[in-house]
DNA sequence: AAGACAAAGGTCAAAGATGGTCAAAAGATA
DNA sequence: TATCTTTTGACCATCTTTGACCTTTGTCTT
């Protein structure tokens, strides 16, 4: 665990706790904190703060730009929704379920042990065909698990 | 004479014990201290710590990627176990998949959440491949499941 | 107001760092 | 000798880091 991305990672995300959710930073100042090339920011921004770990960016240009890092907090029940009838389309990547299924662990959704059974289920390794028809039956397995969890809510 | 692969997994075993059952290494890294091909590493992992053996590996490419290696509980689990290394083979139909998830939901193992989170995940409609392929990956993904429980389990 | 320049941030592809797979060669064993 | 196990190496897949080049916005000068 020695990557940068995943120090840079922490070090924002402890900023983002500290002030409550929501955080301005500037690419380059952290760029030359870290030494690193101001492109790595966009990289664990990409990464770490995508929307499917439940983060929004929004960046401003020019002198003085900055870029916004937002912790998003939306209802269990319309997130579920949107994952199930939008998000999750015809194919998905091992990653980006693997954020999805972290991101409803975090959020209260799941437990620890239901996210590593869908985890394990989710694996390249598991879906052992043709790299072009994993990503499908991924994404038939993610929804399907995710109405069952939506069925069995109390 | 002892073999390379010998005196490796006996270092791996006692890597394991200090570390109380989960394991985390470079492959490179320890390839070149035993001055050997870093897919020796890999036969020693799949040799002598295959699940039959009682081990799950996991592991992750790209800079700074490793392998973990956990180490599975044998004695309380021996019926998970019996599931995964004999009952399950290659290949499984959904009938037998869903008795086997109502199975250890009677038993106790597993709550209705999870049996239902499990048992979407295997239907017929969910694996859309050809047939003879669908057994396999459900196979494999109900091994890959109950692995999952029993490296959970407190 | 126009133009020049500075100060952000964005994109993308190449290079680097890991690990995986598979089959052939080498070695050990029956 | 025949067969089984181990060792090696060539080639592949995935994630990270870096750098060259691009776009947008603010400010200063004329």
């Amino acid at each position: 665990m020695a990557r940068l991305s995943d120090i840079i990672e922490e070090f924002i995300k402890s900023l983002i706790k500290q002030s409550e959710g929501e955080l301005e930073l500037q690419r380059n100042e952290l760029a030359e904190y870290f030494e690193c090339a101001p492109s790595q920011i966009n990289y664990v921004l990409a990464t770490r703060f995508s929307l499917d770990r439940g983060y929004h960016i929004e960046s401003f240009r020019g002198g003085g730009g900055f870029i916004r890092i937002v912790k998003l907090n939306l209802d269990e029940d319309d997130y579920l929704l949107y994952l199930t009838n939008e998000r999750i389309g015809v194919s998905i990547t091992w990653q980006e379920s693997d954020d999805i299924v972290t991101n409803i662990l975090e959020r209260g959704i799941i437990n620890e042990r239901e996210a590593a059974i869908m985890k394990a289920a989710l694996r390249d390794k598991t879906i052992a065909v043709p790299k072009n028809l994993r990503g499908v039956i991924r994404a038939n397995m993610l929804r399907a698990m995710l109405v069952a969890i939506i069925s069995t809510q109390v």
